[in-house]
DNA sequence: TATTGTTATACTCTATAACTATA
DNA sequence: TATAGTTATAGAGTATAACAATA
């Protein structure tokens, strides 16, 4: 990239994607009259959907999230009924963590919200827009992320 | 856009960015060896720099923070020598915020460094992509800060 | 001895409430 | 009476440290 024009506006929407209005307008829209999810267990939930069965410490590596602050919020899930606890048949001391039923339809009706707001964004792109900007979007969150 | 696994990795990268410890990365890069300023105040420091003079309430609206946060992180980089009070000729009760010239020193490097980080993070893309990438964010940005 | 899960503790951020000065 | 700035207080998130069970 040299424009430096081009550098400017993205960092001007990543500074306002990374204002917390942003973000707690973003994830209260998300979880709005969902029981048992909030903004802060959101990731959580998110992350075990992704990667079940995962142990503690694996899904806090993953979401970049403290292992103790996840299996805190892993347990006010489970209370909620959205997340399992099962042993390791590998590692007696490990637990995996597993989505619910309960868990499953949540997790779904959270993405198909967010995927409506990103159909609003990209309504008009041609199809093969939208995959090359996930790419550029995962390149770019990667490096930010890694320095 | 149609496709499911766009979404959801478009989904995995906004929540990756939106974490707190992706956040405090960033900023925590940006503000690294710069006195005065931190990852708390930045945003704060950020917004005096584009719309100053600005009273707290104003710009605790501006960045989505409240205005007793505002104030306080304000008086942090006051203290720092960062930021200047002036009161308010056109109202007695209001108080508006400005930066010092060492402010203005520190904001003009803090934003090198984030474009830097930028223009690293996509220097091997074509340029077009890098515009088309710009321009699909700022949509996406705006779409979901839209209340 | 090292690692997993968990709990206890302390620290920071942030919003709500309350106070003073001014419109 | 309403609003700006500020301070006090309380609630929530998160990391560090410590502990028990297991590798």
């Amino acid at each position: 990239m040299s424009s430096r024009t081009t550098s400017a506006r993205i960092e001007a929407a990543i500074g306002q994607l990374l204002r917390r209005s942003t973000r707690t307008h973003l994830y209260d829209n998300m979880v709005a009259g969902l029981d048992g999810v909030d903004a802060t267990t959101y990731p959580v939930l998110s992350g075990i959907a992704r990667w079940q069965p995962i142990s503690a410490t694996n899904l806090a590596q993953e979401i970049g999230i403290d292992r103790t602050a996840t299996t805190r919020y892993a347990s006010r899930l489970q209370q909620a009924g959205l997340v399992d606890r099962v042993p390791d048949p590998a590692d007696a001391r490990a637990t995996l963590l597993r989505l619910t039923p309960a868990g499953d339809q949540i997790v779904e009706t959270m993405r198909d919200r967010l995927v409506g707001h990103l159909e609003a964004a990209t309504a008009d792109w041609p199809d093969d827009e939208a995959q090359r900007f996930a790419v550029s979007l995962e390149r770019l969150v990667d490096t930010l992320s890694r320095r």
